[in-house]
This record gives C-alpha cells, sequence and structure tokens, in this order.
RNA sequence: UGCCGGGUCGUCUAAUGGCAGGACAACGCCCUUUGGAGGCGUCUGUAGAGGUUCGACUCCUCUCCCGGCAGCCA
C-alpha cells in the first residue's frame, strides 16, 4: 500500500476508512475518483492530533492516487487570524506533504453558500428568526425533552426571502436574528432541531474584512464546501458523527452532490494535553514559551524539540485508524523518533555535567588524534578525528566513589574504556576541603588498549564519553521531561498536574569541538545521552542544544530498581 | 432518563464465519568499544449471558461498561 517512509519499517495502513474507500471503487460510486480534504479552522497551532488527520488524508490521496484540499474553515471572524493560517501552511508543508493549487477558504464559498440558503428559503426550509439566544436555547428542549417551535417559524417564503437579503445588508443589529433551517424540534437529534445557518456578527474576516456582516455556521459552510469541491470522502473526528444527519439533510434538499462523511476517533497522548483551547491557555499564562515551546505537542513544537516529520509519518501510521477512544502511549511517539534517527544522526561526543580527569601519565603538551565513527548504523556517514590530551572531562554520573554491584562505570581503583580512545585507570580522587565536593581525578591510561588497535586483549565492562578540556566548546542544553505529570490531564484543575520539572537548563556543559559549526535546527547523537538538536535560540557565542529524546537507558532502570 | 457511537493483551491495532496476529510497554537472556543499536525468548486479550452454525472476535437477542451531543464555536 502506502510507501515506506525513508528507511523506517513499513507498517501495514489498512484501516475502515480504507476499506469504505476500497468498496466505493469497487461500485464506481465517485467514477474512481478520491479526493479527501484537510480542513483546519485558523484559530491556533497544529498539534499532533493534527497530524494524525493531515497523515490519513494526504496519505489517502497518496495511496489512491487521488487528491487532497487543504481548505480553511474560516467561518468565525471573531477567532481567526492569519497567523494561524501561515502556521498552520507551515507545518502541513514541513510534515511532507503538498496541495498544489487546491487552497481554498470557506470564505471563498461565502456567496455561493448565500445562494444556497435563499434556494432553501425558497423551498420553505429555512426561516429568520428572531429569538434571543437565551429564548432558542430554551426552545431548543433537553437530551430527553424535545424542542418547541419558534413562533417566527411560518412566516412567508416572501418575508423569509425580504429579512434575509435585510440581513445581509446590515439592517439589523448583531444577535438580532438568524437563520434557521426547518427541520424538526423534536428530533432525538438535537443537531436537526431548527439548527442556526447564519448569525449576525459584524466583525472583520482574515479574507472578507467588512463585506459580511453574516456568517455561515459550521454545519451549514462545511458540507456545502466539501459538495462544492467534489469531495468524495469528508473525514473528521467523531464528535461530528451526530451532525452527519443534518450534513447529509442539507446537501439532500439542495440536491447538489453528495459527498461522504466519515468519523474517526481523533488522537489523546499520554502525559499531555490536546485541546486547543488548553494549548492556548497553557500559551497565554506563560507555562510554557510559546505555541513552539519544545514541550508543546504542537506541530511547531515538535519541530523546534528535534522531531523529524519522518518520524512523526510513522508514528501516525502506527497507531492506526479507529472509531474506539485511545489513549496512546507517548512512549510510542518516543518511538518511533529513536527509530528514524538512531539511522541517521550523527553521533557526537558531549558532557552535560563535567568532571575533571587528569591523566597522569600523558605527555603534557601532546594531542592524539583519534578514529571515531560517525555513525555506526552507517558507514558511509564516514570516521573523524578526535583530539585527545592529558586533560579531559567526563560525565560526573559516569564515576562513583562507592559504587553498587551493576556499576560498570568509573570508580576508585577501577578501569573504563574512553570511548575512541584508551582504557584508564582512576588511581585517585581530589575533593574540596571546605565542601567535600569532587573536584577532579588522577587517573593513567594504559597505551597498549588505543581503540582500534587490538594491541591488548584487555576487556572492561564499561565505555563512557569525555572530551579533551582544551578541545571544547561550552554550551547550554536543555532537558525536556513530559508536561504533566499524569497520563491524563483532565477536569478543571488539569493543570494542578503540570511537572514542574518539565524544562532543565544546564549551562557550561562541554561539547566536542566540532560542534562549533552546528547550525540551527541540526541533530545529533550525543553518544550515551539522547538525540539532541541546535535550538532557534543558538549562535555561534552561546551555542543551545535541545534534548529531543533519551537513548533507552538500561542503567537507568537498575539504578531506579535498585532503590 | 433521549439519540448516536464504541468495547480484542497494560497501551494501540489486525483478523469481516475458518490457526486471535503485529507493534509499543514490561520482564529475562545473548551480543556489544554507546548500559545505544541489534538478536532471541516470556508474559498478558475477544466485557457478560444466551442463541444461530460443523465452526463465532465476526451474525442475532438481552445485559453491563465507556464516550459524544442541549454555542448565534468548530
Amino acid at each position: 500500500m502506502s510507501e515506506p517512509i525513508n528507511n523506517l519499517p513499513e507498517q501495514k495502513t489498512s484501516n475502515f476508512v480504507r476499506d469504505i474507500i476500497d468498496e466505493d471503487l469497487k461500485t464506481n460510486k465517485y467514477d474512481g475518483r478520491v479526493n479527501t480534504r484537510f480542513p483546519p479552522e485558523p484559530n491556533g497551532y497544529l498539534h499532533i492530533g493534527h497530524a494524525k488527520s493531515i497523515c490519513l488524508n494526504f496519505g489517502i490521496a497518496r495511496d489512491y492516487n487521488g487528491m487532497c484540499n487543504l481548505r480553511f474553515d474560516d467561518t468565525n471572524p471573531s477567532k481567526e487570524e492569519v497567523e494561524y493560517v501561515e502556521s498552520i501552511k507551515e507545518d502541513v508543508r514541513w510534515l511532507g506533504f503538498s496541495w498544489g493549487n487546491r487552497e481554498y477558504y470557506a470564505s471563498d464559498y461565502f456567496e455561493q453558500l448565500y445562494e444556497y440558503a435563499v434556494a432553501l428559503i425558497k423551498k420553505g426550509l429555512a426561516y429568520v428568526c428572531e429569538l434571543t439566544p437565551e429564548q432558542i436555547r430554551e426552545h431548543r428542549g433537553t437530551l430527553t425533552a424535545p424542542g418547541k417551535e419558534s413562533p417566527f417559524r411560518n412566516r412567508s417564503i416572501e418575508e423569509n426571502l425580504n429579512l434575509f437579503e435585510r440581513m445581509r445588508n446590515g439592517e439589523f443589529p448583531d444577535g438580532s436574528k438568524t437563520l434557521r433551517a426547518k427541520i424538526d424540534m423534536s428530533s432525538p437529534n438535537i443537531n436537526m432541531r431548527d439548527p442556526i445557518m447564519y448569525r449576525i456578527l459584524r466583525e472583520s474576516h482574515h479574507r472578507t474584512g467588512d463585506k459580511w456582516c453574516i456568517y455561515p455556521m459550521y454545519d451549514w459552510a462545511h458540507g456545502q464546501s466539501d459538495s462544492l469541491e467534489k469531495i468524495t470522502h469528508s473525514i473528521c473526528t467523531l464528535e461530528f458523527e451526530d451532525h452527519r444527519p443534518l450534513y447529509d439533510w442539507f446537501v439532500e434538499k439542495l440536491g447538489i452532490y453528495h459527498p461522504q462523511q466519515i468519523e474517526f476517533a481523533r488522537l489523546n497522548l499520554s502525559y499531555t494535553v490536546m485541546s486547543k483551547r488548553r494549548l492556548l491557555q497553557l500559551v497565554e499564562d506563560g507555562n510554557v514559551s510559546g505555541w513552539d515551546d519544545p514541550r508543546m505537542p504542537t506541530i511547531s513544537g515538535l519541530r523546534r524539540r528535534g522531531y523529524t516529520p519522518e518520524s512523526i509519518r510513522y508514528f501516525a501510521e502506527r497507531i492506526g485508524v479507529a472509531k474506539r477512544e485511545n489513549m496512546i502511549d507517548v512512549a510510542l511517539l518516543e518511538d518511533s523518533l529513536r527509530e528514524d534517527l538512531n539511522k541517521r544522526s550523527l553521533r557526537v561526543m558531549a558532557v552535560l555535567k563535567p568532571l575533571k580527569v587528569v591523566i597522569d601519565n600523558f605527555h603534557d603538551e601532546k594531542v592524539e588524534m583519534l578514529d571515531a565513527t560517525n555513525n555506526p548504523e552507517d558507514e558511509s556517514m564516514g570516521k573523524r578525528k578526535l583530539p585527545f590530551s592529558k586533560i579531559l572531562y567526563i560525565e560526573q554520573d559516569d564515576f562513583m566513589e562507592n559504587p553498587p554491584k551493576k556499576f560498570f562505570r568509573l570508580s576508585p581503583g577501577t578501569e573504563v574504556r574512553l570511548r575512541y580512545a584508551y582504557i584508564i585507570k582512576c588511581e585517585s580522587v581530589s575533593k574540596d576541603p571546605k565542601t567535600g565536593e569532587i573536584t577532579e581525578l588522577h587517573c593513567t591510561y594504559d597505551p597498549e588498549t588505543r581503540s582500534g588497535t587490538g594491541t591488548s586483549q584487555k576487556k572492561v565492562k564499561g565505555t563512557i564519553h569525555w572530551v579533551s578540556a582544551n578541545h571544547s566548546v561550552n554550551a547550554e542544553v536543555r532537558l525536556y521531561d513530559r508536561l504533566f505529570k499524569i497520563e491524563n490531564p483532565s477536569g478543571d484543575d488539569w493543570k494542578a498536574s503540570i511537572n514542574p520539572e518539565s524544562l532543565t537548563i544546564i549551562k557550561n556543559c562541554k561539547l566536542e569541538q566540532s560542534l562549533i559549526n552546528a547550525k540551527k535546527q541540526d541533530r545529533y547523537q550525543f553518544e550515551r545521552l539522547g538525540y539532541f538538536c541546535v535550538d532557534y535560540d543558538s549562535s555561534p557565542a552561546n551555542i543551545i542544544c535541545n534534548r529531543t529524546v533519551t537513548l533507552k537507558d538500561t542503567w537507568a532502570k537498575i539504578a531506579k530498581t535498585g532503590e
């Protein structure tokens, strides 16, 4: 079916939506055409849940040799902005999809929608209602009780036509009148109880400016837009299931082309929130630095964090598409990323929390250049030279004065291999006499054990990373953790479970000197630590790296269970 | 309590009347100059009760559980 994504394992992409399309193709329902659409409302940034929908819609178009339209559902000028339109286009493009010249706006159809409304009025199927919002709510009835008909329901067609035209002409104040479909106030489906088609709203629209003072509601705009674009399969999320009878009613009464609405379950990801309302609140309340904060599940946040478009597409294939409610383990997203990055990222060495090591038996001035492999998964990525000298930095975590049994790293009197270099032995520990803090380690190296020479049979359990003190560059590293402490933050106090440790900033990290030329967004694997990328805030004078995701850490597990 | 939809390993998702499979997670082992990567293995599931059938995750009936719907939001 679908093409493999880069070097990532091929996924079976069958799902119930594709089954429906297969069947429609077999019966020639749409003359063999497949035309989907991705219809975001430009009132916020796209998130990983939208990515699922984008991959579904654009993926189907690709696999069925069809088309996928990008359509902005911009029917509510009070919440929508150009900034969002631009960010949405950037995100879809970045994910690897293109919509060619099929960029549409519901607002492009305002005139046609108006004509359709007039047609419905002429058929006696829509009327101008003057009930206040409160009265409309009262007349709607409840989930268990039927509604009451509006006293304006049986106006003449002429009067409705006249009033509707005057609504458009701006003769009535905001909210004073609505155009409603005349369906059934006692329908068990509340969406069918004379739904509002137009409201009066004097608000400048990002595309139509002040041309209109009446704006169509979602239900009235969406299906007709699909119809005008000759969409075959209009794929949306489950909460619109109850709207399908209305969707069908409009196109049938209008006698226009009838696309098929299909609903699937939206993505829920553990340890985060996904609603635009809540994401907006995090941004506005300053819990994060912005929509593209690397802790946000937004596309722009994931991008800044260092995620690849391929990994997100791969993730979207792996989670599948179905109708049951779901809660995807964020570990699957992280696994999808590692799977991609492992195969293609350059390995480098970086020490986050430096501990000074002096190699006592190494020549004071000597600098030895060692061979290091750029990516053991891909020989074609070649090798680089690494400077080794008397004074090094290793990770504080890689030394323990009183190590537990399964600690394979350095401790007094034990040996460990320095990656791509020599086996060293810890001879003594220097401490600050006042604080007791370890200030430096004195070690000796075994010249017979240089990496790759095979001149020594010596084996050690552990290999640790390091950088040469005089050949390192300083950097700030930002470590990110999940934004929430609980799997499913919900309810009014959802913010109570924000993880206060979701961001840890470490200064004075030591990177190997090859990183001096790193550009923004460049991705690396810091050996043994994880995948990192250069942040937007970074500059040559002040390098800043984001930890995208850690490597799987067996030791962390052992250490944890040992506690 | 009205209408709509949904219940398959811990989490996702296949099987559409014919061997309940895969992935992630977890656990164990092997391998390893990244405690990475890789390899092998283990664990765990059809909500319940009836029925139809040679045969039911699948079809029928009833029950239970979960989600959505009462914006001039989408």
